[in-house]
DNA sequence: AATCGCGTCAACCGCGCGGAG
DNA sequence: CCTCCGCGCGGTTGACGCGAT
């Protein structure tokens, strides 16, 4: 069947909207309300089309439209409901307050896409493929996975804990770390860990996660969703497994004060030592707040309370969140590791969310842990 | 300073769905 | 049913900005 125009296209307008006409739609959509499109444009004496009208409303002059940069958990959201929903950008949409289809659409072609590729990680299907693995990035990554190993032991408590990880990709990235590095203390090679590095990292594991999650009905649960959309659920056996931190040490990097979007940082300084002052029984890492707020670590003193958070949220790149060390104690010693009601010591923890509380067994996280 | 290449994103285009007549 | 119309969706384009050379 033949389908007429949406319009006459002679001696309309295209191209980019002017103020003026910007100015025009909104007074008119204010006034009478959108919808018959057809007719808005000539009612609001725009030399439009009514497609072109209502693109340029609901993509833009829209007064919810939310503006800046995507969150982590933004970000986060967009990835799994890729993996469920696929490029079904109207319905993501629906799932982020304030964004855009069409602002979905080009933030997932223009950056995680190509991430993800970068990863070896199919965008379409989201299964890993080695044959898409950029080797480099994988090497990078295992420098700081073999690093943060020092404070995470990641296979051991991902493995052991009945959480599948794409063991191609941690042969892959161990074999190629044993081959070429050796210790922290002693960097052979001293390796930048750049917030892409950081990026990588953290997409490694995300990825490994939502692809070989240990139950798919509950880890994509309405429950889940509705609960929390942005933290991760890691049922463990024996929480504490899960990221334990030397004592004594603590990544520079937690400490740095602004923005370290823009610095580099070296693993020849990523240890540094602390007063022994606290924090030497498990405590919970939550970041379900991070766009905001700070973070307590509860230490089995109550008084050694420590906190740290995203320094500002309004200019971290969703992935490379600046993280601060807020301490009027100059540092600590982080033992981070997961907890139940009480901690292991049988303390009882203060700061655990809703989250926790809806399934008390679990471990969530969400960031670069 | 000029040019080039690339990334980003607003806007366009074609198609399909669903409701009305 | 069939056709038409309005609208929304997803893919694609192209203008623009910015960094590299």
């Amino acid at each position: 069947m033949g389908k007429s125009p949406c319009c006459d296209k002679d001696g309309l307008k295209k191209g980019p909207w002017t103020a003026e006409e910007d100015k025009k739609l909104v007074e008119y959509i204010q006034k009478h309300g959108h919808g018959k499109w057809r007719t808005l444009p000539k009612n609001a004496g725009l030399r439009r089309c009514g497609k072109s009208c209502r693109l340029r409303w609901t993509n833009y002059l829209r007064p919810d439209i939310k503006r800046g940069r995507f969150t982590f958990e933004e970000e986060e959201t967009i990835i799994q409901l890729h993996g469920v929903l696929g490029n079904k950008w109207s319905a993501i949409a629906a799932q982020l307050p304030g964004r855009t289809d069409n602002e979905i659409k080009n933030y997932w072609n223009t950056h995680i896409k190509k991430r993800l590729l970068k990863m070896g990680i199919d965008p379409v299907t989201h299964a890993p493929r080695l044959d898409l693995l950029d080797l480099s990035s994988i090497l990078t990554s295992s420098l700081q996975a073999h690093y943060c190993s020092q404070f995470i032991n990641i296979p051991n408590s991902l493995n052991t804990n009945g959480y599948a990880v794409n063991p191609d990709l941690l042969d892959l990235a161990n074999t190629l770390f044993s081959s070429s590095f050796k210790s922290p203390e002693e960097p052979q090679n001293v390796q930048e860990i750049t917030p892409e590095v950081l990026d990588q990292f953290q997409y490694s594991l995300l990825a490994n996660q939502l692809h070989n999650p240990p139950n798919n009905s509950h880890f994509l649960s309405e429950n889940r969703f509705m609960h929390s959309n942005n933290a991760r659920e890691i049922p463990l056996s024996n929480p504490s497994d899960f990221v334990s931190c030397h004592q004594n040490h603590i990544p520079s990097y937690w400490q740095a004060d602004g923005d370290i979007q823009h610095q580099h940082m070296n693993i020849a300084e990523t240890s540094v030592p602390v007063p022994n002052h606290g924090f030497d029984g498990s405590c919970r890492f939550d970041l379900d707040h991070l766009s905001s707020g700070h973070h307590a670590f509860q230490s089995n003193d109550a008084t050694k309370v420590q906190s740290f958070g995203l320094g500002s949220s309004s200019l971290s790149s969703p992935m490379s969140s600046s993280l601060t060390w807020n301490s009027s104690s100059s540092t600590s010693t982080a033992y981070l590791g997961g907890c139940n009601k009480e901690d292991r010591d049988g303390h009882s923890n203060h700061f655990l969310s809703p989250l926790y509380d809806a399934a008390p067994n679990s471990f969530y996280v969400n960031g670069i842990m």
